[in-house]
DNA sequence: CAATCAAGCTAATCACATTAGCCTGATTAT
DNA sequence: ATAATCAGGCTAATGTGATTAGCTTGATTG
């Protein structure tokens, strides 16, 4: 049995069930091995575990955002990016849980787990000649408003009925305004 | 012992130790008594402990920022609140970690939960002379902005080393332009 | 004064996570 | 070809924390 497909298995049970139902006994009885023998491919055992499943989830969610972007420039890179982004959050609601849950491990590997969708954005950002930090702004900026947004929506956060496609597309237009209004700063 | 001091050194202790480490155990004995006793005031086990700090976590967050925006208006209302929210996770990690645990409980409680914050939100933006739905999207992508910011400034997942105060008042200043520019298509 | 209730306690049960040590088939080195 | 090694499983055993059952006692209430 392959590393990574026991981490895929575990993936997708938590899509299946919840992060928070991912425990070794589950995933060996879903595998059709015995717990302990777990331990063998991951000797640090559920934290270890965790661990993959998280950054097996940033890879995942890098491939899918960079087939979107690519061919693909200014605005219209930027909305495909963060629909790629939504959409994933939405069809991997347990992983995503997972991949939030780099939190305890603040160490370097986490940083380069979300690196990889990280410079995504910056290279869909690359054509608008913005300054170096006002890239680093504007990624930032995208970066928490799409956790949030895809986080609350995800957990049923948001009780109005008014659409919730439209305030997306709404915040996507605003920071795409935004992104504009900068480039005219620039060129004076 | 009250129910509601308890809740409040639950809170605590997530607060110190973060919130994954909250067990019955660890909290009885940090009150000086033993797990079962907890089980009389909490006959829901640990969901409803940490149901019950979720909300207090929202009932104290939606106080401070209250606090903040009263007498003011327009910007000036929306950065204090922003500021105060901000604030607020910085103080209170493990609090947070628990307000946003309201994904396994879908119900009532929940939305009700942040119902207090979004309706100060809503009071903030009352100035601005948008339509109610207008006012919908601008407050949900002001949620999920600062949620996604707050979540991953306190996880360390911006790693460059340009400031993240910067990044917060520069993200702020674009929803605020975003704002003003519906004004404008308002007012014609 | 008796009944009731709130809030603790101890003992017992359960469900994992994790460790230790054994076994077997496949791979590799001699 | 044969012996040594290793990967990957297994069973048995330990430990911790959640939860339940049932007892106790001081305070409240009828």
């Amino acid at each position: 049995m392959k590393r990574e497909a026991i981490i895929q298995t575990a993936a997708e049970m938590a899509d299946e069930k919840g992060f928070a139902s991912i425990s070794m006994k589950e995933l060996a009885d879903r595998l059709g091995i015995k717990s302990p023998s777990l331990y063998k491919h991951f000797s640090g055992g559920l934290d270890e575990l965790n661990k993959e499943i998280m950054l097996y989830g940033w890879r995942l969610l890098d491939s899918e955002i960079t087939k979107e972007v690519i061919g693909k420039a200014k605005d219209d890179a930027v909305i495909e990016l963060c629909y790629a982004y939504r959409r994933f959050v939405a069809e991997h609601k347990g992983l995503y849980e997972a991949m939030q849950w780099y939190n305890m491990y603040l160490s370097d590997e986490h940083l380069q787990a979300s690196e990889g969708m990280v410079d995504v954005m910056f290279r869909a950002l690359s054509s608008y000649g913005l300054t170096e930090e006002k890239k680093v702004h504007t990624v930032r900026m995208i970066r928490a408003f799409m956790q949030g947004f895809c986080t609350i929506e995800c957990h049923g956060g948001y009780g109005n009925p008014v659409s919730l496609n439209e305030t997306f597309d709404f915040a996507l237009h605003t920071i795409l305004t935004g992104i504009a209004d900068m480039q005219e700063g620039t060129e004076k």
